[in-house]
DNA sequence: AGTCAAGTGGGGAAAAGTGGGAAATTTGAA
DNA sequence: TTCAAATTTCCCACTTTTCCCCACTTGACT
């Protein structure tokens, strides 16, 4: 499953160079959609469905739901890489996250998220500095 | 099924282009009806029967019931694609969604939203700002 | 320094989307 | 019932975007 951080470029025709040692797993087909936090969220298909079916379920009657559907059905895209190990990410996406040129690919076990690298800076120097309080909320739920 | 976000232009006959990843699914008949949110919904014919059958079995002694049978299955039209893969919006459906030149075709797994662009938008951003709040919700529901 | 693998960039062919005109069909009035 | 007007449907041609391929750059390891 997916571990480890890495930075690279995304080109101007939207393309990003998915890590080597991701590239196997994301063969047989990926989906990207809007993530939390202003990331984006790229699953393999398998992982996608089972998110995908729950989703498609809520009932269409009620408002947050039909919100939460369109937020991450209607924002995801399949992708599949090129020749040359790249994925295209289409507008509204790149704009959702704000992503500029440099991006960061985070390994989250099953889910890789990507992040305009200005904006996971930000946030992980706020996450450090809470990590403690965080921590103690995590034992409470677990772990 | 139907997942993805793509703009597309409703020309001055009404005719709208279905993404061409869609238009499989949609060979064998569709249905576009109102929608909620100010938008339309596009079935495919199987998936219609199972919802007008639903509606239809809404008790109608109940006035949102009725008003709601009514707005979805009144509303409702069979369209089919040209050989272009495009559809026709009669005037009424337009005028409902108040659908102008820049349409947003999102896919919602079991169904095709059609939207204007503008409205689409704000609804979009509004959703967002909401977004980490429902997401908590619904994994509370189960996702 | 040389070699190899991963990442980056761009040009050209093919496909998807768009718009308008011609043909066909419907509508309504004489 | 027939003709003209209007609307719809079909078809062709243009434009734009996407995708595929090739070549270059960079950096690590020997």
């Amino acid at each position: 499953m997916f571990i480890g951080e890495y930075s690279h470029n995304l080109d101007e025709k939207g393309r990003l160079a998915v890590p080597k040692k991701f590239r196997t797993a994301l063969l047989k087909g990926a989906v990207v959609t809007r993530g939390l936090d202003n990331c984006l969220f790229l699953y393999t298909k398998k992982e996608w469905e089972v998110l995908a079916s729950k989703l498609a379920s809520l009932p269409f009657s009620q408002k947050n739901a039909r919100a939460f559907a369109r937020l991450m059905l209607a924002g995801a895209m399949d992708v599949s890489l090129d020749k040359q190990g790249r994925i295209i990410l289409p507008d509204y996406l790149r704009q959702f996250a704000s992503l500029g040129k440099e991006i960061i690919v985070a390994g989250l076990y099953n889910r890789l998220e990507l992040w305009d690298s200005a904006s996971w800076d930000k946030y992980k120097k706020a996450a450090e500095q809470k990590s403690n309080d965080i921590a103690e909320q995590m034992f409470e739920l677990g772990i």
